[in-house]
DNA sequence: AGCACGCCGACT
DNA sequence: GTCGGCGTGCTC
């Protein structure tokens, strides 16, 4: 007798390691490892993955069998389900929500218990939990607890019945189709039966003639000038047989040329060739790719993957989560064409599931996608190469807390290929371990045909605000005149983290907050509301104070809506576009945008981040940068290495073309360090400086860290529940482990759940594991008391 | 997670 | 004396 291994979808710490199920004799050896079934799970029906296949069972209560399969063929192959495990376990997180993360959303089960009223009297007399339908989603938070025991009751009085639904969201799109049933031979027969003025049937015959036997799309003919009626008239005489076909749905939504390599200057050409010997050899060093903006590190990549390719290999290119515009996805389309599938956050769970299906085939051989991407079901992998590596995106910011980078080093060690880390500005971990010689160096330090580097110049808003209250300093909106008199086109960049308007009475001085988070509410003029950004609570925008009654209560802080309203009060002609989470939202917005603003139908685009990156506009000739400093007012470490790489960035935007661009900075802290070499470009001295920072404060790269959060809804039980993890820590831990807390969280409360935290900062902590494992299990029982703990491992912040 | 079981306070 | 609160433990 089989017996399948499978862990179940209940991510907590008793259920992480599988459960035994009897395989029934109708599915002997149908049953393999990564897929997933169906099983009774107590009482109540859930899915679980497939991770092995024994003849005894390790429990040795009675077993019960497996449902139903839920998949033909495994989801998740060998390489990935020893990757879930090896991720859960660094990552102090569930090996089921490892797995869940492996899989495109679409694809993701939900295990969703449906009522259906068996007797029609109980649905008017439980409207809380029927709402007058005769069938409703189980949805036990939103019942209060008396429902949720009468449905207990009700389901074993027979009054209602119970069915789960372990639904996969997306499938493929079966679409009606025709099958050619003629040989050739006989269509010029049945072309003799035919009306002459029977255009549709002749075009029906002229098709089938050329294509015998195969399978078309209704819609495909009907483009092609075959009727409905013709289609019918054909299906009665027997020339073609109704059936259904696959469409597959194509995200790509132009065509591209073909283009063919480029010339390589002298660096690229170093680069590329010792990142190809390795793929040759099966070696598995990681490359720190280091290249000005404009240095042509994406023709590096595509020559590479273009050698994995003739070796046999596949290869995966990421990244970062906003930069996956049509310009990246269309320049690798053009040098792969059809080989490459994109998976990206814009799809649709209905094409991420096509793409999905075209990489796990073996179709695409060339995978470019964000984060998530990283874990695209390729075999025999290349190469993987990470653009922009020092990218946040890259790290997931819920369980699991995985580090793109960690995975694809382990993925490939695994396919014993090299790893590529791209970047103009790396983050300073890479470049330390490329300076220690653990990951080998590659520069770009040319700019293709040497276009000059633009002038960055730095306002100090300080003096600039004792003249005038404007967003808008004299020397950036006289440089945006004179840009748009030229017909030279802006980008104003808005470094929003953590800056957004919000509203506050000027008599009192009253700012709406939260009722359920410690944080004042945005304000989102679009839908009148004021928003909370952490629950998502929304409430009208009031016109007078509730405090003191006075009408002055008016917007501060400045959002992308308001910048927009100014620049356009103080340049009426301008084409203004804006970019940011609001304009693009809707499918397909963003594509909108960028392509308008390329096409110069737009003169100046503002917002935030997301304009920062990888977009590539040779018309552009200034780019305005409005707060500079707003990421630096954070408590957090790596504020500076942020600022940096923002402004760098951005300022490689402008000028690209044959004309000298201009970069405007606006900041208070005009003598910053990180400010003033982004002036420059000088990473090299930003990376000395921020090291010795690092270095004296005793911080990554030169130490590790652990972050620890804990929260519960009474303060002073986190507090006390917190402090004694603390004490634990202390005693488990070297006297050399910096252990920082506990802290409440900046953001002390969200949804009414109160957050502290504790960090913990080593070089050598051989009990570190074990300790914090230990921490997980007797949370367990602590959570009862209301405590929940998640750890992430190498956090991006310690705020 | 979600359900059952079991042990202590306010009630027909 | 019971009904029902939630704290605890189990699910192959």
């Amino acid at each position: 007798m089989q017996i399948a291994q499978v862990i179940v979808d209940i991510p907590t710490r008793q259920t992480n390691n599988p459960y035994s199920y009897l395989i029934p004799d109708y599915l002997t050896d149908q049953v393999v490892p990564g897929m997933r079934v169906a099983v009774s799970f107590g009482n109540r029906k859930i899915t679980g993955f497939v991770v092995a296949i024994t003849d005894k069972a390790a429990f040795d209560g009675k077993l019960k069998p497996i449902d139903s399969l839920i998949d033909l063929a495994p989801v998740i192959n060998k390489e990935l389900l020893q990757l879930a495990t090896w991720m859960a376990d660094k990552t102090y997180s569930f090996k089921i929500s490892c797995l869940q993360t492996m899989l495109p959303g679409g694809m993701r089960t939900k295990n969703q218990k449906r009522l259906i009223a068996t007797e029609d009297s109980v649905v008017a007399a439980y409207p809380k939990i029927f709402h007058g339908q005769h069938e409703v989603d189980y949805n036990r938070q939103s019942l209060d607890n008396q429902s949720v025991t009468k449905v207990l009751e009700l389901e074993r009085q027979g009054k209602i019945r119970v069915e789960y639904n372990l639904t996969k969201h997306a499938r493929p799109i079966m679409m009606k189709a025709y099958q050619a049933m003629l040989k050739p031979d006989q269509i010029s027969g049945e072309l003799a039966g035919v009306r002459k003025n029977a255009n549709g049937q002749i075009r029906l015959l002229d098709i089938l003639r050329q294509h015998p036997g195969e399978t078309f799309l209704q819609s495909k003919l009907t483009a092609a000038g075959v009727t409905t009626s013709a289609l019918k008239t054909g299906e009665q005489k027997g020339w073609v047989k109704a059936t259904l076909k696959r469409h597959v749905r194509n995200p790509f939504l132009r065509p591209v040329a073909h283009t063919t390599p480029l010339h390589l200057n002298a660096d690229q050409q170093k680069a590329v060739d010792q990142i190809n010997i390795d793929v040759s050899d099966r070696k598995n060093d990681v490359f720190l790719l280091e290249g000005v903006t404009g240095s042509g590190k994406t023709e590096v990549y595509l020559q590479s993957i273009a050698h994995a390719l003739e070796t046999g290999r596949t290869a995966l290119m990421l990244v970062p989560e906003i930069t996956l515009t049509p310009q990246i996805v269309g320049r690798i389309r053009s040098r792969f064409g059809d080989q490459v599938a994109m998976l990206h956050s814009a799809l649709s769970n209905g094409e991420r599931y096509d793409e999905w299906q075209r990489i796990n085939s073996g179709q695409a051989k060339v995978v470019v996608g964000v984060r998530s991407a990283v874990f695209a079901p390729l075999d025999n992998i290349g190469l993987i190469i990470i653009d922009e590596e020092h990218d946040s995106s890259y790290k997931q910011a819920d369980n699991p807390r995985y580090q793109t980078r960690d995975v694809a080093k382990w993925r490939a060690a695994y396919n014993h290929c090299p790893v590529v880390l791209g970047s103009a500005t790396p983050s300073l971990e890479s470049r330390a371990r490329a300076m220690k010689g653990v990951y080998r160096f590659l520069t770009l330090p040319e700019r293709i045909n040497h276009h000059a580097l633009p002038h960055v110049s730095i306002v100090d808003m300080k003096t600039e605000m004792a003249q005038h209250q404007s967003i808008l300093s004299n020397q950036l909106a006289n440089a945006i005149s004179d840009r748009l008199e030229k017909h030279e086109q802006i980008i104003l960049l808005l470094n929003r983290r953590g800056y957004s308007s919000f509203l506050m009475c000027r008599d009192c001085g009253y700012v709406p907050k939260c009722p359920n988070c410690d944080i004042s509410l945005t304000v989102h003029k679009d839908t009148h509301t004021l928003d909370c950004h952490y629950c998502g609570h929304k409430e009208p925008i009031p016109s007078v104070c509730p405090q003191c009654h006075s009408k002055r209560i008016r917007f501060y802080g400045v959002g992308s809506q308001q910048l927009e309203e100014q620049v356009r009060n103080q340049f009426p002609t301008a084409r203004v576009l804006r970019m940011d989470v609001d304009t693009t939202r809707r499918k397909g917005s963003h594509e909108a945008i960028i392509d308008k603003f390329g096409a110069h139908k737009a003169d100046i685009l503002l917002g935030t981040q997301m304009i920062a990156k990888g977009l590539d506009f040779p018309e552009v000739t200034l780019v305005g940068v409005l707060n500079a400093d707003s990421a630096l007012q954070f408590p957090d470490f790596r504020s500076s290495e942020r600022t940096f790489q923002l402004l760098t960035q951005v300022s490689g935007r402008s000028g690209r073309a044959d004309k000298v661009g201009g970069v405007i900075i606006q900041t208070f802290n005009p003598d910053h360090y990180a400010i003033q070499l982004a002036k420059t470009q000088d990473y090299e001295r930003f990376y000395a400086t921020e090291m010795r920072v690092r270095h004296d404060g005793k911080y990554p790269p030169y130490y590790f860290t652990v972050k620890l959060t804990g929260n519960s809804p009474s303060e002073n039980q986190t507090a006390s529940e917190m402090f004694g993890i603390l004490t634990f820590l202390k005693d488990n831990l070297s006297k050399q482990a910096i252990i920082l807390g506990p802290t409440p969280k900046a953001i002390t409360r969200i949804n009414n759940q109160y957050y502290y935290q504790i960090i913990i900062k080593y070089r050598k902590e051989p009990n570190l594991k074990k300790t914090l494992d230990q921490i997980l299990v007797d949370s367990q029982k602590k959570q009862r008391h209301g405590l929940q703990i998640a750890i992430d491992n190498e956090p991006l912040d310690f705020m």
